[in-house]
DNA sequence: AATGAATGAGATTTCATTCAT
DNA sequence: CATGAATGAAATCTCATTCAT
């Protein structure tokens, strides 16, 4: 849906690449609310005013940092579904620190940024789409049973307890985490185990 | 003489009451990055200068407020878990929106206030050595096994699932969440359920 | 002059003593422009509203805390004017750091304070013309001669010099000092030295 | 691309030159302590935003306007030091109102603002410097003999006391001023006069 | 004799944004 | 492309002072 037309440097320039991966930085080391034009110039070495003018508003700013962050997670969410292990290249992704801390920003980002809100939301429908269609390629017929987890909930847990691990870690709560990876370990493992019988 | 008590505003003032509920509604709805004095005393209907009374600095009104929402967190949680039935309590307290909204609001802000953090920390940790507490006393002998998990693992994976609900929920992506609750549900059924003969 | 009868608290309460000494303090180590009542009042750990009791207006406590300095300072000229060596002990007195750096923010405080100014104004003249007068008696017939120094002149000479060389030494400069007191110590003996011949 | 030159508001900007001015006029009415943005904002007829676009932090203004005394200090002494009587020309400019007026200021300043006593500390040390030099050539062989005055001292002693007349008259202390200027006048005659004999 | 509550003003700073060049 | 200038709004905090109890 976007703001539209008014997008004013290139999308080539490195001066604008420049900015986004200032603002990348600003972001994740100190969270989307501090993201602001003058911050960010600060941090890229630049002046506000050029801020403003690859990105007249701070909207536009923000929406460009989550695109980019959004291709490079399809990048990163593609390499991992591909992998001969996707489930376990996918949760390895999920427990990376510095990506899922970006993710989580951005999803503070979408509770209070309206004009931004619909295009994250779009973009994690995809992301969990994509990975339903992974795992049943990859889990077969062992999705039924009593135990069975059914593949969008599968997505949403790990998803769930990846970021959980992440932000208590943030801010040093540890305890019950290596259960919790345990846990999901042993759950990845039976879910690939040839079946049996 | 007098030797001068340093805290302002008798904890039992109403007009404190009223400026901490405002600033949990600021919060709830705007997130903690818009909980700023001239905000929270718009909307409480007062001047900002007597939040100010009240809390000399938004580093105080904050953790005020996180003082606020944790006992009654913990009043919550204690009923929970005294319940015949804890698992499911605390799954249904884990998925109360207006609940997780200010505990989600809560993690943002100790991830980027010093002041608070520790204090939000500790707090994490009592909430989740209460919980395997309890799991361990009801569960008992159920938690052997390949399949079994352990509590600490069980109380981080319930949070992280139940608050992926919610924030997915608050920014409008709802596939997978059907499923997962039922998941979820499955899965404390299996553990509540008599050990097989 | 003075700002009249409104004065409150007794002249002999321990509180006001207190806040008084608290003022002194603070105007001290921060200066006049911070001797606020609510500095003052967290100096002396007590709440603001007591220091207004008080003292009903800032200009109120100013003044206070320059009268009791200048008693302070009227006491200790008396000592060192009575003294067998008046003028040494004077210029001990008025290369002495911690009074003299009150003495200086009280000439800030004239100079913006104009409720206070005269009241300082007057107290200086008192100070000066005492000075005069003990010189006068001491230095005797020596007043005459191309190179003596009136009373009134060495009174505000060695007054100049003595803040001069406390101001400059608060700041970290220390050039010249030791000569001009070393100029001034000749000087002061030339004066006393007996009539030549 | 560009590399960000950190300090905004050119040197030459008349609307820098109009602020630094106003702020010099403030600190010399109303003392450095009341040398605010909005003070001087409204001495300049200017919004306070605009100061603050120019001197981002007070301290910056401050620093700012020590920087252009002192080179309009630095410019007077030259032209003193460089007459054909150097030490009386000093003079007249130690005893002239208004240059020391805010000289006393600065002082003041330097006392409170930590991020500025160094610089103006530095700058303090030079002037003596500069002095002692001109001194040294101009009364050459005349300072020995037990009532010789060391240069340093000499510069320390004038200014001294130059700054006592200004600070007495600024609040209305007179008593002692003819005196005193009579007498470093003679002073300044004894050392100029020929050497005798 | 003392104190809690309240308030308007102002200080310091950051911000997004607009505009002219 | 890029930048300097300008501005109104708001955030955070300190202040002196008044008033009722």
């Amino acid at each position: 849906m976007a703001t539209a037309p008014r997008r004013v440097g290139a999308e080539s320039s490195a001066t604008r690449a420049l900015i986004l991966s200032a603002a990348e930085t600003v972001m994740r080391e100190e969270g989307y609310a501090a993201t602001s034009t003058r911050r960010v110039a600060k941090q890229a070495g630049l002046k506000p005013s050029l801020v403003h003018y690859y990105f007249p508003t701070t909207d536009d700013l923000l929406l460009a940092v989550f695109r980019k962050g959004a291709e490079e997670s399809d990048a990163w969410l593609d390499e991992a579904l591909a992998s001969p292990d996707p489930l376990r290249a996918l949760w390895k992704l999920l427990t990376d620190t510095s990506r899922t801390e970006l993710a989580l920003e951005t999803m503070a980002l979408a509770n209070h940024r309206k004009a931004i809100r619909a295009e994250i939301a779009a973009h994690s429908e995809r992301m969990r789409a994509r990975q339903v269609e992974a795992f049943t390629r990859v889990l077969g017929g062992k999705l039924a049973g009593p135990e069975a987890c059914p593949p969008a909930a599968l997505s949403l847990i790990l998803a769930g307890i990846g970021r959980a691990l992440i932000m208590e870690g943030a801010f040093g709560v540890e305890s019950g985490h290596a259960e919790a990876k345990g846990y999901v370990e042993r759950m990845i493992e039976r879910m690939m185990a040839p079946a049996k019988g």
